[in-house]
DNA sequence: CTGAAAGCGCTAACAC
DNA sequence: GTGTTAGCGCTTTCAG
């Protein structure tokens, strides 16, 4: 069996607190038993056992991410960032794929709490409203990343995505875009405030909003994309621009765009949203709006340990500002067109 | 305070014992008392503490996976299927990144190890030998994915990289090329062995092999592969199609060739291995060999649970058959540059 | 059918 | 400086 911290006391002819204090480094002892010990440990390949210790009231070092799907980049570069920052504090990451569903939301939830994880980060979509107040209300160390709760208190890391929606907005409207168009997420605050960010960009460039311009989609594929665009293109006075609010939007604005034969960026400009790896392997490649995921990623850990370690948890609301990143798929209107259509 | 199993047996008034033998389903329980301590369960939302029942010998029902690279798409896709297979059985998944760094890779094992996770499944690449024969000598439950070590006895899910090397060189035989180059993944078993079916594929046509259309790189970045390729490319007698051992490579291969003004799939036929989404966005779409990974995670986690659950572990070996997937990159060779090279 | 007692491996008072 | 004692919350014999 593995060595007991018991083994490694009789071996060394001390009692089992004395070693305890060792491996913690609590306490007096004396260098001399201190570095006996030390050598019993490495000869027997001593291991402490955490859980054993969390029992007595100490941590677990592990913590829960709940994703709607690692298999999506964005969420699985969340999970690298925050599982590299914990690393160097010695805490694990326990993932779970919620697929946005609401009893998977709480059934993991429950069960973690039993293994009794020290806090939760929660991005991008929670729907289990009363399992989220539950967390907060048992004061269980909790962090949500791009996910909005402005009336619940607990700490947060997100882009900010108004701003986001207003440079990309912005960026065509300086390319003497006047018509528009936008693909947004439905459902989520993040996909309504890059769309409030568009709204108001036109505002401040004094242009009226035309509500056909705006469309929204729950299917977040390729292909749901490019059925939306579609729509949008074939409508009588077609946009010249496209404001996708994801890459996999926009990406499907471009397909759809190269079916129907519209030429980019010539005769349509698109420009998307996270600046994902994909932007570099479409053609035209793709301009984009990037927030700094590392930094999320790097933020939520962060604040997570913070809460953690001290009691007097000081929670925060950190913005992440948003970059725009310009390719190729976004051009100055052509003026043949502007006067075509 | 969370109620313990103490809580439960006094509101109850019965014992301990009989709590834990109702929460477990085990022993002979009266109907009357079982659904009397289940009430109290639910009125006091008791939660059995999965780390006191771990010390008592039984499982932590928490597995981890080692993976060189979480944000990696592929990677995270192992991440994905495991967990949701493994949730199933109520296991979570913790993940760590190990950067294919030795180093790295014996921390986490280390660290888990002293958490007490009940397996390991490793994905990839592992250079840290002397960890991994411990961890077999040790009897922990190991699994390994697309990573090849049959000099050792432990259970794996891969890919038949052999087969799939050599279906997608037929392919592209079929299509009427001779001059097929190669960008290959260096040091990899996979990558070798792809190497390898692309090899017999030749031989079995009756073209001999030229080493100068057989490239390998570490660098596994569209960077990378896309200065190999244009080397490759940039050859008097330039291959008319290219075999990229990846997705990402091949991507290279095809940007090279773009800045190169060939075209695809016109005058070089390109295809990877993977079948990622990347390949329905670049364009030409790109044709890939496609591994069944959702496939690869259940079975990876399966065979880990048995080895968990059971203690004749029957370890096994599982390749699963990759399948071409012909899009647009790939074309029948056009006479007049067959000539003309 | 039910319970008393022992102990998993560790740590934290509190002595000495 | 070091050891004794008493649990953390649970499960498991073994009696009744």
């Amino acid at each position: 069996m593995k060595p007991t911290i018991y083994d490694i006391a009789r071996e060394a002819g001390v009692s089992a607190t004395t070693v305890s204090k060792v491996i913690n480094n609590k306490g007096r002892i004396s260098e001399k038993t201190r570095k006996k010990i030390m050598e019993i440990i490495d000869k027997l390949h001593y291991q402490p056992n955490v859980l054993a210790s969390a029992m007595k009231g100490k941590s677990t070092y592990t913590i829960a991410l709940l994703i709607p799907d690692a298999a999506n980049p964005i969420y699985a570069q969340y999970l690298k960032y925050i599982e590299e920052y914990g690393q160097e504090f010695g805490f694990s990451v326990v993932m779970c794929s919620t697929g946005s569903d609401p009893e998977k939301e709480a059934k993991h939830i429950t069960l973690l709490k039993q293994k009794r994880v020290d806090g939760f980060i929660i991005a991008s979509v929670f729907k289990n409203e009363p399992v989220l107040r539950q967390l907060i209300e048992e004061e269980i160390p909790l962090v949500l990343i791009s996910l909005h709760r402005s009336e619940l208190p607990v700490g947060s890391v997100a882009g900010d995505d108004y701003l986001g929606g207003y440079i990309a907005t912005e960026h065509l409207l300086s390319l003497g875009h006047c018509r528009i168009g936008i693909i947004a997420q439905e459902e989520t605050v993040s996909g309504t405030e890059r769309v409030r960010g568009y709204e108001k960009a036109l505002i401040n460039a004094g242009i009226e909003l035309d509500k056909n311009l705006i469309r929204t989609t729950t299917d977040l594929t390729i292909e749901g994309a490019q059925l939306c665009a579609r729509e949008l293109l074939a409508s009588g006075q077609r946009p010249t621009a496209i404001f996708g609010c994801n890459d996999t939007l926009a990406i499907g604005a471009m397909l759809a765009a190269k079916e129907l034969g519209i030429k980019l960026p010539d005769e349509l400009s698109v420009i998307g949203f996270d600046n994902t790896v994909m932007c570099k392997i479409v053609e035209p490649q793709l301009s984009s709006i990037a927030i700094p995921i590392h930094e999320m990623g790097r933020q939520a850990m962060g604040l997570l340990i913070q809460q953690i370690e001290q009691k007097d948890n000081m929670k925060q609301r950190i913005a992440l500002l948003p970059e725009l990143v310009v390719r190729q798929s976004t051009a100055r209107l052509n003026d043949s067109i502007k006067y075509s259509t």
